[in-house]
RNA sequence: GGAGGCGUCGCCUAGUGGCCUAUGGCGCCCGCCUGCUAAGCGGGUUGAGGGUAUAAGCCCUCUCGCGGGUUCAAAUCCCGCCGCCUCCGCCA
C-alpha cells in the first residue's frame, strides 16, 4: 500500500513512479479523490456517533415517563449514525481499492523501462574457457548441470516425474548433501551477519498470501490447498513479512533480521515450455531467504548490505556472476528497487538468475500494519528481503566446477562440510 | 475427529443491557516522608487514529480476541471465526 500522506504531499512524484513502470499515472488523482471522500464520511460519522453517545446518557438517567419519548428521538439518531456508518466503509472500500492500484514508489535512479532494460552493475568473476579445458561433450558443447549431476548420481529426474509429475526431481546421494551443505553455509553466513535463523512455516492463511501481495497478478502461480483455505508458499518472506504483522516493533537497537530456512512451491502455471531440462525450474525447492524489518531511513543502507551478502556467498563458492539493477516496469508491485545477481550459465551462454534482493521501503510494511514508534506517534517500518542460496544455486556449481573428467570440484567453504573437495563421478 | 471451558488496560482480576468516560490489586512512574534502603502516604499509568496547540495541554472517534447481528443503547444477548486450556480418540 502505498502512503497516503505522501501522496497528499506530493501527488506527482507518485505519478512519475507510475509512469516509469509504464503503469497509468491517473490512479493517483482516483486516490487522491477516494481519500477526501474518506475524510468528509468518516467527520460526519464522528460528529453524528458523539451526539448520539450524549444523548444516550439523557435516556439513561430519565425518569421512567420520560424515557418512551426520548428514545424515540435517539432512535433517529441510531438510524442517521448506522447511514453514517454504511456510508464511511464504502469510502475506505474506495480507498483501500485505489490504493492497491497503485505500484510502490521507485527509488531514484532505477532504470526506466521493463524487462530487457536493466543497467549491469558489475560482472565478477573470470569464466572459464570450457573448450580449451576439454570439458566438452561429443557434441563439442559444455554438459548441463543434469548431465553432470546424472554422473555423479547427485539428481533424479526421471524419477522425479514418476512419483510427482514433471518439474519434481530427487536430490540423491551427493545431490542431496550438497544442498544440505549450500543451504547450512547461507544460514550460518546470514547467523554471523546478524540474521536470526527461523525455520518458517510453509502453509499460511489467505490473509498472509494476500498481506505480502502474492495474490495480486501472480495468483496463478501459488499453489493452495482447497480443503484448508491454505495457500503453499513460493518463499519463506511470506512467513516471515506475517510473522510480525498488526505489531509495533522496537527499532531502536537497529533493524530486525531473520533468515528464513523454507521449502518453496511455484506452480510455473505461465512457463510451459521455458527451462524444461533439469532443475532449473522446479515446483518444489529449497531458500534461504533474508528479511530485514528497518526505520525508512535505514532501507537503502540494508539493501546494499543484503546485496553484499549475496555476493559473498557466490565469491565463496567461486561463481562468476553479475549484479543487474532490475528495471523500474519489471520490479513488482511492492519493490521500489530490485537487485539481482546472475550466475553464468556455460552450457546455456547465459546468465542465470540465482538471487534477488528487494528494497520493499514502507509498501509490505502498510499492508500487513507493520510500524515502530518515533517521535511523533508509529508510521510503518520498511521491509527487505534478499536470496541467499536456493537449489537453483546446485546448477551453477554442478556447470562452472565441472571437469573434463566429469568430476566437480567443492568450492572450499562447501568442501569442510562434506568431507571432500571434489565429486567423483559413480 | 469428539466433549467441555476460557479470551477485559504490562500481569492478576471485578463487571448478566443504560451515570462503564471499565473495578480492585500487583508492577511501574512522579512526589512526600526518611541517615540509606524498605515500609508508609498522595498522585499518575490501555493502546491506536484524527483535530487543535505546540511548554504542556485540550477536544473527538475507535479500542474488553476478531468480524457480523439484535437493540434507542452491547464488555454484557445472538451468530461466525481465531487463539489458548482440559479430557477422550487417533497419530510421526
Amino acid at each position: 500500500m502505498i502512503d497516503i500522506r505522501a501522496l497528499r504531499d506530493d501527488p506527482q512524484t507518485v505519478k512519475d513512479s507510475q509512469t516509469r513502470r509504464g503503469a497509468d499515472p491517473a490512479t493517483v488523482d482516483v486516490a487522491l479523490a477516494a481519500d477526501v471522500s474518506r475524510r468528509e464520511q468518516v467527520a460526519r460519522y464522528e460528529q453524528l456517533r458523539s451526539e448520539q453517545k450524549a444523548f444516550g446518557k439523557n435516556v439513561a438517567s430519565a425518569p421512567k415517563d420520560e424515557k418512551p419519548a426520548l428514545v424515540a428521538q435517539a432512535k433517529q439518531l441510531s438510524d442517521a449514525v448506522k447511514a453514517a456508518q454504511v456510508d464511511v466503509d464504502v469510502a475506505q472500500t474506495e480507498l483501500d481499492r485505489s490504493l492497491r492500484a497503485i505500484d510502490n514508489v521507485v527509488l531514484p535512479g532505477v532504470p526506466a523501462g521493463g524487462e530487457d532494460d536493466y543497467v549491469v552493475l558489475r560482472e565478477v568473476g573470470q569464466v572459464r574457457d570450457f573448450e580449451a579445458e576439454g570439458v566438452i561433450d561429443a557434441a563439442g558443447a559444455v554438459p548441463d548441470h543434469l548431465a553432470v549431476a546424472e554422473g555423479l548420481k547427485a539428481i533424479d529426474v526421471k524419477r522425479g516425474a514418476k512419483v510427482s509429475g514433471s518439474r519434481f526431481y530427487f536430490l540423491t546421494g551427493v545431490g542431496a548433501r550438497l544442498e544440505l551443505a549450500l543451504l547450512g553455509l547461507a544460514m550460518d553466513t546470514a547467523y554471523e551477519a546478524g540474521f536470526t535463523p527461523m525455520i518458517t512455516p510453509t502453509l499460511v492463511r489467505p490473509e498472509i498470501m494476500a498481506g505480502t501481495g502474492f495474490l495480486g497478478a501472480h495468483a496463478d502461480e501459488v499453489y493452495r490447498l482447497a480443503a484448508d483455505d491454505l495457500y503453499l508458499v513460493g518463499t519463506s518472506e511470506v512467513a516471515l513479512a506475517g510473522y510480525h504483522s498488526d505489531e509495533i516493533l522496537d527499532l531502536s537497537d537497529g533493524p530486525i533480521r531473520y533468515a528464513g530456512w523454507s521449502a518453496c512451491y511455484r506452480r510455473e502455471a505461465g512457463s510451459h515450455g521455458k527451462d524444461t531440462r533439469g532443475i532449473i525450474r522446479v515446483h518444489q525447492f529449497h531458500k534461504v531467504e533474508m528479511f530485514a524489518f528497518t526505520d525508512p531511513a535505514d532501507a537503502e543502507a540494508e539493501h546494499e548490505r543484503m546485496l553484499a551478502l549475496e555476493e559473498g556467498m557466490l565469491t565463496a563458492l567461486g561463481l562468476p556472476y553479475r549484479v543487474i539493477d532490475v528495471a523500474a516496469g519489471d520490479l513488482g508491485s511492492s519493490a521500489a528497487r530490485k537487485y539481482d545477481c546472475e550466475a553464468w550459465l556455460p552450457s546455456q551462454n547465459r546468465w542465470l538468475e540465482l538471487s534477488s534482493t528487494s528494497n520493499c521501503t514502507t509498501f509490505q510494511a502498510r499492508r500487513l500494519d507493520i510500524r515502530s514508534r518515533g517521535e511523533n506517534g508509529t508510521s510503518p517500518v520498511a521491509t527487505l528481503n534478499g536470496t541467499l542460496a536456493t537449489t537453483r544455486w546446485l546448477v551453477a556449481m554442478l556447470e562452472n566446477n565441472q571437469q573434463a573428467d566429469g568430476s566437480v570440484i567443492v568450492p572450499p567453504p562447501l568442501a569442510a562440510r562434506l568431507g571432500t573437495d571434489v565429486l567423483a563421478p559413480v
